[in-house]
DNA sequence: GTCTATACGATGATAGAC
DNA sequence: GTCTATCATCGTATAGAC
């Protein structure tokens, strides 16, 4: 593997771990293998480096959803397997775990962040208009609003889970939404 | 006001707005308008000054949970009113923010956040589970899943607010919630 | 391409004068 | 109680040798 990439995975794994102002050049270089000269002369900063890796992550999560809401299938599924994918609850969402820091949401980072929401948000809309459509879910609800409560009870289950030192607490977030949408259910 | 208090208050604004580890010493004395000797004759150390900040915090954010959760309130009242209550969605909720952060997980401040997350899952529970009785919702709701649900909600609403610089997105995130539990409702 | 050496400000804290 | 040195260490980056 080549230096290059090393930092990158490095980077990737970093940012996960302990997010981006945790992620120092030092650690960078300890867990890469590289030194300081191979950092700075493949990527201009720590930025640059975290901007290249975020990228990556950006393109593993949406090859995950884009399986996940896939049109062919049935709406309801859809949204059942959006709320019960497995996840890693203790380390959190390895992008919405990043909107907390400060230098994330001033840096182009954030872009990355949320643009890959607005496309899962997208997604849920979607299925479940389908749904309605279907006559699955009443044609009365708010398709964005609810889209919007979907992500978020993600979104903040990993923070139930963190605080909690407990993957429990998403499992049940998850499950509570799962029960809301289906006690919707026209069917 | 003393200069303790004044590095109490200061504390509590940068821990708000910046988070644990960006509230360097320098920050607070700037702040507050005390000297580094003041700052460590009060307190043992940053830490030990986050903690008793964050535990004023915890005091009125408490207030604010009790008197939403009043017993003496229609319970889908309760559940209303705390899903709408007013937030400063940009900034995010003064514990949830903060669990984040890696130090904060390994430090006793991760206590008080857990601590707190728990008192308003069981107020939660005890209003979903009053709604069941008196008929509002169906009995077969588990009011623990949806009671993590709803706390989740709003959690994950300040991340997508934050993300997108929207405040509207958690606003959205809201009242999806609400519209499910409204569609629940068996009145 | 990769390395080591060096620089410079910020962080988090201690010492000691007033 | 409050202040101003002073300190060791870390974070972030540049320079220049190999």
């Amino acid at each position: 593997m080549s230096k290059r990439n090393a930092l990158v995975q490095a980077a990737k794994s970093l940012l996960w771990e302990q997010g981006f102002e945790a992620m120092s050049p030092k650690k960078i270089m300890r867990l890469s293998g590289a030194g300081q000269g191979s950092l700075y002369h493949h990527f201009e900063g720590k930025q640059d480096l975290a901007l290249i890796a975020l990228a990556e992550v950006d393109a593993e999560m949406r090859a995950v959803v884009d399986e996940i809401f896939d049109r062919e299938k049935d709406p309801m599924d859809r949204l059942h397997d959006y709320l019960n994918a497995s996840r890693d609850e203790l380390k959190g969402c390895k992008l919405g775990r990043l909107v907390g820091e400060k230098t994330v949401l001033e840096s182009n980072i954030c872009n990355i962040i949320s643009k890959y929401f607005t496309t899962v948000c997208a997604y849920l809309k979607t299925a479940l208009e389908d749904a309605k459509a279907s006559g699955d879910l009443p044609p009365s609800l708010d398709a964005v609003a609810v889209s919007k409560s979907l992500q978020a009870v993600i979104q903040g289950g990993f923070i139930l889970a963190r605080a909690a030192g407990d993957p429990q607490e998403m499992r049940q977030a998850q499950e509570g939404a799962w029960m809301m949408i289906e006690g919707l259910s026209s069917r």
